[in-house]
DNA sequence: GATGCCTGCCCTGTATACAAGTTGTATTCA
DNA sequence: TGAATACAACTTGTATACAGGGCAGGCATC
């Protein structure tokens, strides 16, 4: 087994997942993955169980894995999470980063544009991930990033699933500027400066979504209006 | 291998690293606990990575696992979410419960009484621990619940490092009552009073916590003075 | 014809043997 | 005498064989 098969099974799955290439609540087989990965079952049950503590997978007990699910009830307690998570990230964030992670933060934005500028949807949203994630990882509270972690896969596939080319052309180009603002915060320590961007950030992210049609009035119960 | 072995092994690691028994960057060796359990080393890793995924443990390639670390580091990241994280909470808890989540709460408040009234610090420890539990899974949001379980899993431990059966007779009686409180307005739905409730609730233990010395000026960085 | 049970196959879970890596120790050379 | 290195013992990581539980198809019964 090379020594670098396990992480790119992980990195394989992880992409596959916040990708939607694999549909969320579909199967994953073991023994296929392990053939295809040149990996025994040991370790790749390992990547599973670590994968379903990150909440990329959900594992059930003499069943097969499963990528997690993303339903009303999912979609319920995303809501009502992350506009509070987001902005305690970005506030600790310029609280609490360190001078050398502003040049990493600055290439995911780099990146990110490089994205925009490209035709690949799904590269796009991969790029916009990164960015926050290293917010989150400047924040540095072990307590706050898995919450996070969770957050970010989900927000990723939602935005995958409610992605439309044609609504909101100017919307990237916004996203794009508050990146931007959020990075100045953070390089000027303005931790409340930057909590108030990461909530104007969603604000942006939740009206893209709120531009669909939601079953069962699911706008409404999700707060999807112009509150907050 | 008993059905139920593994589930044992998890009880035992979890209880022995909350209780204290079990030294935060203590060494645990596999083979040991493996005879010790009756269960091979396999499902033991296996559980091994669970409770490390929820803040028990920590995991480094090729080396021994351990308790997780107890340092500097991770009392100012606790010190930073906790109050956020446990508003948070309770707030939704509040908004979110079921009316049969009620009485499971109430029994644990029971529990947590009896104990006040033992003499065993570690059982009393463990009941409010298993109260404010509770109350984090009738918040029903998956998002937050990680970040919860990594917080109480610390303050329980943080609250037995610096118990102290001397000083400040009356607090237990004053976090009794809180829970009462909080179990008054969680029923009635006041998710703003829950909120508040459990921030009060939050000031009561950091200023146990504060009682003490805290090393290298701590208490100063940590935030334990009277704002909030 | 539909429904419930039973049986066999397949997938998940566990044990064990083996490989690889790490750490402590002893020996040698500067 | 000190440090660096090579070696050995032990621990962690992986592969594979085996055991146990779930699910589907067929059969019997209602």
């Amino acid at each position: 087994m090379s020594p670098t098969a396990k992480q790119q099974l992980s990195d394989h799955i992880r992409f596959s997942v916040l990708s939607m290439h694999w549909a969320p609540g579909q199967d994953l087989d073991e023994s296929t993955l392990s053939v295809q990965f040149g990996v025994s079952r040991t370790p790749l049950r390992e990547v599973f169980r670590d994968l379903a503590a990150q909440g990329f997978l959900e594992l059930r007990a003499h069943r097969t894995a499963r990528v997690a699910e993303l339903g009303h009830q999912t979609l319920r307690e995303f809501f009502q999470a992350a506009p509070m998570i987001y902005a305690a990230i970005s506030r600790l964030a310029a609280e609490n980063r360190h001078a050398d992670q502003l040049a990493q933060l600055s290439e995911c934005q780099q990146r990110f544009q490089l994205a925009l500028a490209g035709s690949d949807p799904i590269a796009r949203a991969l790029a916009n991930h990164d960015f926050h994630r290293q917010i989150a990882v400047m924040a540095n509270n072990r307590y706050l990033l898995p919450s996070f972690d969770r957050l970010a896969i989900d927000h990723t596939r939602i935005g995958k699933t409610f992605y439309r080319a044609d609504a909101d052309r100017e919307s990237p180009q916004i996203a794009c500027q508050q990146h931007d603002d959020m990075i100045q915060a953070i390089t000027a320590q303005q931790g409340e400066r930057a909590g108030q961007l990461a909530i104007d950030h969603w604000n942006l992210s939740k009206h893209q979504f709120a531009q669909f049609v939601m079953p069962e009035g699911l706008s409404d119960s999700l707060g999807l209006g112009d509150n907050a």
